[in-house]
This record gives structure tokens, sequence and C-alpha cells, in this order.
DNA sequence: CCGGAACCAAAGGTCAGACTTATTCATCAC
DNA sequence: GTGATGAATAAGTCTGACCTTTGGTTCCGG
């Protein structure tokens, strides 16, 4: 599950991480690097470099004298993949599945109608490839299959975008839709007017149609959010 | 300017960081830890702490035996404030701001419409401030007093929209709007309709008009769209 | 000529301990 | 009360040692 598992270092911060995210420390907090290096019975080395990439994250600060306080939850960089995936497996998983909806629900849309105008030749036949699967996917319980097409539509749909910044939500996006089918409600097959769009998108930016892709898209999008009892805007 | 500029690591971090998101080093290139710590004459301890925060960017890859690689752009976490700070001191800093603003222009309208259902009465009145503090700094090149309040508007937005997401980009739109006024094409006064606009969408989020703030917002991004010569989706 | 097993060296990973420096707090003099 | 002084503290830094993994090389046998 977690990339950083590797060596000492990513285990300690894959212990530390999730604790302070989900809110075990209060802001102000002060943790002292000597007492955590005891209770992970690592060196002050690794311990150090754990703190230094929580700085990063600015889940703590460091400072001399006093040492290692926690920031506040508005001061995190919730948009760390990490950060993301901590707070996702903590308690308040609800409440972030719900801000990245309606994340989803504001650059999705967006992302579509410019995938419309940029998407090469090959992601256009990737896009409808996925919602084919999809489709294919959509009846009978297969419900592994179908999330797996569903990530890779809407990966190529952020790529395609040519944005930077959209493109890397693709793994953010890919954990919601995870989460929704593992976790959350997902009782029966997927709602067919769902697939349906999807494949309408697909049409969509095929043709070139960047009003449409972006209509079709914040269509899918309400949809996600109606799930989450989120008013739609 | 850079706040990590604290202690030796901090320094490392701080001319490292862009030379790589500058893209000096080719991905695939590989770096060397003591080789690096010769270089910027600090101990291997100093320079392990700067790759691994690094490493926490998804700007390399540690691994044994090989080193220190230098990742592609593509994984590079752009939402990092770091990164994004780097990326916009670089080289690339026009394709970079393009990047941030159709971001911008995704979510601001989203999360003014949110904002107006959310909004606490003090926040409406920091808007309604903020929007007169524009207006009254709208003439006569007072382009810093202007900047200052336009930037104050767009982070009560987001922040007022009660989405975590959101409200953590109020430092990125706070980067691009100064970089507007700073270093690019900012000859005259800022325009009036783009004020006016400004005062409409406090006014929509007082009255607790969703909708309108949302499309009034949507104008205002189509605007920056337009600045930089993006094509208006 | 080729494939695999054994070996070696290179680079990061970890550790322990000593020393430095900034910062807070308490005390004291004015 | 206020400002200066000093001591305590915890992070910051450096050094040098040793461990572990792993990519490459060599060498042997088929």
């Amino acid at each position: 599950m977690s990339n950083t598992g590797r060596g000492l270092h990513g285990h300690v911060l894959d212990t530390l991480g999730p604790e302070i995210t989900a809110g075990a420390y209060p802001p102000g907090s002060v943790l002292r690097t000597d007492e955590l290096a005891q209770r992970f019975e690592v060196s002050r080395s690794v311990m150090r470099e754990v703190v230094r990439v929580l700085e990063s994250m600015r889940l703590v600060e460091s400072r001399r004298r006093v040492g290692v306080t926690v920031r506040p939850a508005c001061d995190w960089n919730v948009y760390d993949p990490q950060v993301i995936r901590w707070r996702l497996a903590g308690a308040d998983r609800p409440r972030q599945l719900r801000s990245l909806t309606v994340l989803r629900s504001a650059v999705e849309p967006v992302a579509a109608g410019l995938a419309a105008r940029n998407a090469t030749a090959e992601q256009c036949a990737e896009l409808t490839e996925c919602a084919l699967g999809m489709v294919a996917n959509s009846r009978g319980h297969r419900l592994e299959g179908y999330l797996f097409h569903d990530m890779a539509f809407h990966r190529v749909i952020l790529t395609a975008s040519g944005n930077d910044m959209f493109a890397r939500l693709g793994d953010v996006v890919a954990e919601v839709l995870a989460g929704r089918t593992h976790h959350d409600v997902m009782f029966d097959d997927p709602d067919p007017a769902a697939v349906t769009l999807h494949v309408q998108v697909a049409e969509a930016v095929r043709e070139r149609d960047a009003a449409r892709a972006e209509k079709l898209t914040r269509e899918i999008t309400v949809g996600a959010l109606q799930e989450l009892d989120i008013l739609a805007p």
C-alpha cells in the first residue's frame, strides 16, 4: 500500500504521519526528536529525516530549543499524496472523501473540455477502450473490472487535458473511486446512466466537442456528489 | 522569500530544488549523496535530509547501490508550495503560470458558489472590505495596494468555501496574482470591469446567491485566462 | 557460445557520540 | 518594571564507523 515502506525511515513515517493527520496530537503539541527516536527504537539521524519530511508536508514545525510542534490542520499540505492517503485511512475519511469529490466536480469538467481540444489520437483510443471496458463490466457484480476501467478513464481525461496540475490529480481521483467501491456504499451494479455518460464523454472528446465533453463530465461529477448526499451546485 | 532558508539544510534545498525543477538534470540522471555533500560543503547527514525531502516531493528517487536518480517531471508533486515556487522562479515560468491560471479557472467559481452558502458573517464582511480596498486602489498606479486586497479577496473566497482542498490553494492563487503584478504585464491600472466583478461577487456571497457568485467568479477567471491569451473554455 | 551461480564492490542506510548554536526562561541589577 | 545577563535545553551539525542491499563482473559448466 504505502510506497515509503522502504527502510526504517519509511516505517516510522508511516506510523507517525497517520497519527498526526488523525489528530492524535492537538495543534501546538510538542514532540521531542530524542523521545520519538527512543519510542521507535531508531537513531536520532533517522528520526531527524522523518521530521524533515513531516516538516516539508507542513504537518509539523521544528524549532530550536522548543522541539517539533504539530501544526494545525489548515496548514497541512493536503495535496501531498501521502497526506491524502493517511487522511483517507483515518477517522475523518468521509469528510476527506467529500472534499476530494467536490474538488473533482470542479476540476474534471474543465479537464474534459481541454482534453477534447488537446487529446492525441492515441489518448482518444484509450478513452474509448476504457469506456467500453466499463460497459463490459457494468453488469453481474464485476465491480473490480469496472473500477479498473473507471480509474483509467478519468486518469486519461486528466492527462489528456495537457495541464500539469490536472494530470497530477489522477492518483487522487483513482483513490476516491477505489474508496467508493471498496469501503463505501456500492451495493449493486453501477448506475447505467453513469456508464452511458462515460461513453458519451469519450465520443465528445473524439469528436473534439469541448463544450459537450465538459457538460457531460459535469453530469458525471454531479452524480458523484449526489452519491455522497452533497447538494449539487 | 523562501521559508526553508533556515539552517544549512534549507539553503541546500533552495539551491538543489530549483536546479532540478529547472531541468538541469535530465530525468534518469544519477546524483551521488557524497558528491552533493562535497559540492555544498555540508556533511552527509545534512545531505541525506535534503534528499529525503526531495524524495517526498517525488523530484528524485533514492536507491541503494544506484544513487539518487532524478524523476521525470510528470512524477513531481506539483502541488507542493515549494515546488510551485521553484518552478515559478525558473525558466518555464510562463508555462507554469498558465497551468495555475487554468486550475484557478476550474476551482475558484465552484469555491465562490460554496462560499455563498457557507461563509460566516465575518467572512462576508472581510470580503466586502477586500473588494472596497480594491476599488480604493484601482486608480493612480497603486498596484501594491490593489494586489494586497486582491490576494486577500481570493484567499477569503477559497477559505470560506469550507473545503480543505480549496482553502489550501489560497497561497497558489496569491502567488499567481503577485506574479502577474510583479513580473508580467501589468502596465496600467487594473481593468475597471474586473474590479466591479469583485465587488459584485462580494455582494452575491453576502446575499447567499450561489449561482450568481459562481457565474461572476467565472467571468473573473475568464478574464485572467484572456490576459494570458488562453482560449476561454 | 551462452546461461547461471558465485563473488565483489559501490552506494545508500543506520548508528553512536561529540560538539555547536540558537532560543527560551529565570534571575538579577538598575 | 525593565532591561541585561546567564544558564539550561533541544535542535543543528559533523565525524567516522559499520551494515545491507544490489548491480555488475567473473568464472565455470553445459
